[in-house]
DNA sequence: GACATATAGTCTGCGCACAGATAGTCTCTG
DNA sequence: CAGAGACTATCTGTGCGCAGACTATATGTC
């Protein structure tokens, strides 16, 4: 390493996240919600909006998600009010997850907070080219 | 939300990290470090090698490291005989901390590990343009 | 129908990220 | 020099990210 360390795109990367995750947690404290929690919510809104109905295993597979996480978060997310959970009649080991009215009320403030953030983040850049790179290097493989 | 929620550009570079730091995570496990402690060693080691001494605090800056995380796992580095840490006789708040023999044996390969994550990871992409855009995205303001 | 295997979800545990509080030390100012 | 305020490091607590173990249910095979 004579190079200075800083120099490495991996750091950058890293760091940029870091400040990203800042300014989201920033955002949605004052909605009282957590950026994961926001995730699982906003999909959950997302998918429900096209007319499905997840579980939780395909809901953390959409949001790209640990299943454990998810299986903590949306619990958390179901004493806020905020979605149900229910076991599916055709398959009992799993758990449809439903928004209710209260999440249905609650996402597009949120979504509007997370979309302003994503704004004056990405503003130093152009938003074409941060896609292009950001999909290259978040697909697996 | 009407357009699909993957396509925004927050969410591909929280996803980019993550994986990132999975790789790096597999990468530094046989070596028995983390992530945050290989970059505090590494960081340790530079400035070692620049012939400069730092506490905690001017450490934790230079690593990007949050001072509290610093302080618990320089406390883990030392405990692995890779760091020491001892008063500033000039300012009895501060902690020197100076890489021991080990941590200066360690620290080369897992650089080398960590540069070869690195290298991989951003191939599919121009380093060139990625630490552009990265180094708008981390610096604060 | 009985068994092996796969799947959905939960629980425990470790380490990071960060906020807030605290102890001890230093420095500045009157 | 005495007190106020700043600074270094630590501790506690919450939540994410992920690995591993575990329960309960589903499915395929004989």
């Amino acid at each position: 390493m004579s190079r200075h360390p800083a120099a490495s795109p991996g750091l950058l990367l890293w760091r940029a996240t870091l400040r990203w995750q800042r300014d989201i947690a920033a955002a949605l404290a004052p909605l009282d919600l957590t950026h994961v929690q926001f995730v699982l919510l906003a999909s959950t809104w997302w998918l429900d909006g096209q007319g499905e109905v997840p579980n939780q295993l395909s809901l953390a597979r959409f949001a790209g998600v640990d299943i454990k996480m998810a299986s903590q978060v949306l619990a958390g997310l179901e004493r806020k009010g905020l979605v149900e959970r229910a076991p599916d009649p055709s398959d009992l080991r799993a758990k449809h997850v439903r928004i209710t009215a209260a999440g249905r009320a609650a996402a597009p403030e949120a979504v509007a907070a997370v979309e302003a953030v994503d704004a004056a983040f990405f503003r130093p850049v152009s938003e074409r080219d941060a896609i292009a790179l950001l999909s290259a290097l978040a697909d697996e493989g």
